[in-house]
DNA sequence: GCACGAATCAAACGTTTGTTTGAATGCGAG
DNA sequence: CTCGCATTCAAACAAACGTTTGATTCGTGC
């Protein structure tokens, strides 16, 4: 009995010793990482208890202190899958091989913003990760920057090209933000913005697009490529 | 027993009855308000207890019930004290009375940029209302627009009144919007983009009116009035 | 067959939350 | 003076939180 308690306590941080050859990721874990993360893009970490998240896998309230040493461990978990998930899904589409570094750019922003706000951007990652970034707290947004820097990064790349050494560094900088900034504004403020624009509900059909198109378009026409802004209407919805 | 415990749970909504002629606003009440805009501004309404509220302001645990008739009335009372600071600090700069709207509209966004991200943003008013922007869940939206819709409308019509026809509605409504995102996203996501544009922990002087010259400068470019892009510089730190 | 360990469970833990209570305090009017 | 009323206070309240506990189940390797 002793023993028992004492191996118990001892670890303050207990984390349950997978096997290294598991053949079973344990279901319930995979359920629980799976719940957990719409459900703290849904609602916020904050506002969803390990109770919750627990009732609506299926699983014990104990599940989770098991499975991930505590609810701070799942957050961290489910953010990561988040990230991966978002990677995986949108990041191969950002990068065509095409060698023109217009059509690069242009597939990029789309790709971007159709993530953040098309139809199918319910998905949970891009509302996880926006949360992240107002919660200057945690540490985790370390992690959030493993996808926004990159892409920050290679939309600089991308419009450094296309405009050659017409703009200095830090204007350069201000002109990607300006692209980002208007992408994630009309994410993580939607109601605002649907409310400003005369939208109901949800943002029209087409409407990722049209934003895309539009900062593509004040983005080379920043860059004093004024000739390429036509071509901002090849973003497809 | 039984009584008593009827008793309490009876009163859903108590409202402390303020007299009619009021000499003194209490001054706890102000001292609570104060505390509380700052705290919740900072930390968010969520992170922060009552308790953490009262001590800070050296007054018991029951102001806030007494006072507010709860949290939620505290955090509504100070959400209104916000805006109408915010209000009356910085809208009436937003709005010279010079003749040219070319001006009007410079000091405009260098008035909202210099809010949000100038050296006097440290005022509660920009981050209590930015915070409230990411939380969709309460009706308190509605209060946020008192401030956020007229400065999207006087910015929107400024910017109609300088484009002329050049501009469809639709994509007038997106320029205003690229200005509103640029600053927004500057304050929200502030570590994060602190982190892309290779600053450190604060923007450095001169920051916010970078900003809006860029801002306006993006404007007149998109709204096809390059040739006002040079008078972008007149917004000064 | 049996013991081991991973996994799940009901129950309880201690803490913190927002709120309520009933008694004190102070002050102005009658 | 004394009553009434607004205010403040220490104390306690129920509820919800994340976490821990000890028992139980169940498949596997020896």
């Amino acid at each position: 009995m002793t023993e028992r308690t004492k191996t118990a306590a001892s670890g303050s941080l207990r984390r349950p010793r997978r096997r290294a050859s598991s053949p079973a990721p344990s279901e319930t874990r995979a359920r629980l990482l799976s719940v957990a993360s719409a459900m703290f893009a849904e609602r916020g970490v904050d506002a969803v208890s390990v109770r919750d998240v627990c009732t609506a896998a299926g699983a014990n309230v104990a599940a989770v202190a098991y499975h991930f040493g505590g609810k701070e461990g799942l957050h961290l978990e489910a953010l990561r899958a988040s990230l991966r998930g978002m990677r995986e899904r949108v990041l191969p589409r950002l990068l065509p091989a095409d060698p023109d570094p217009v059509v690069r750019l242009l597939a990029h922003i789309g790709a971007f913003a159709a993530a953040m706000l098309g139809p199918e951007a319910d998905a949970v990652a891009p509302r996880m990760i926006l949360r992240e970034l107002a919660r200057p707290s945690v540490a985790l947004r370390r992690v959030a920057e493993e996808f926004l820097r990159p892409n920050f990064e290679e939309l600089r790349a991308l419009v450094a090209e296309i405009a050659g050494i017409r703009v200095e560094s830090d204007a350069l900088d201000l002109h990607v933000l300006g692209v980002v900034a208007l992408v994630v504004h009309c994410r993580t403020a939607a109601p605002v913005v649907r409310a400003q624009l005369g939208h109901g509900d949800a943002y029209p059909p087409g409407f990722a697009a049209r934003v895309a198109r539009h900062a593509a378009a004040q983005l080379f026409h920043g860059v004093g490529r004024s000739d390429l802004v036509p071509r901002a209407a090849e973003i497809e919805a």
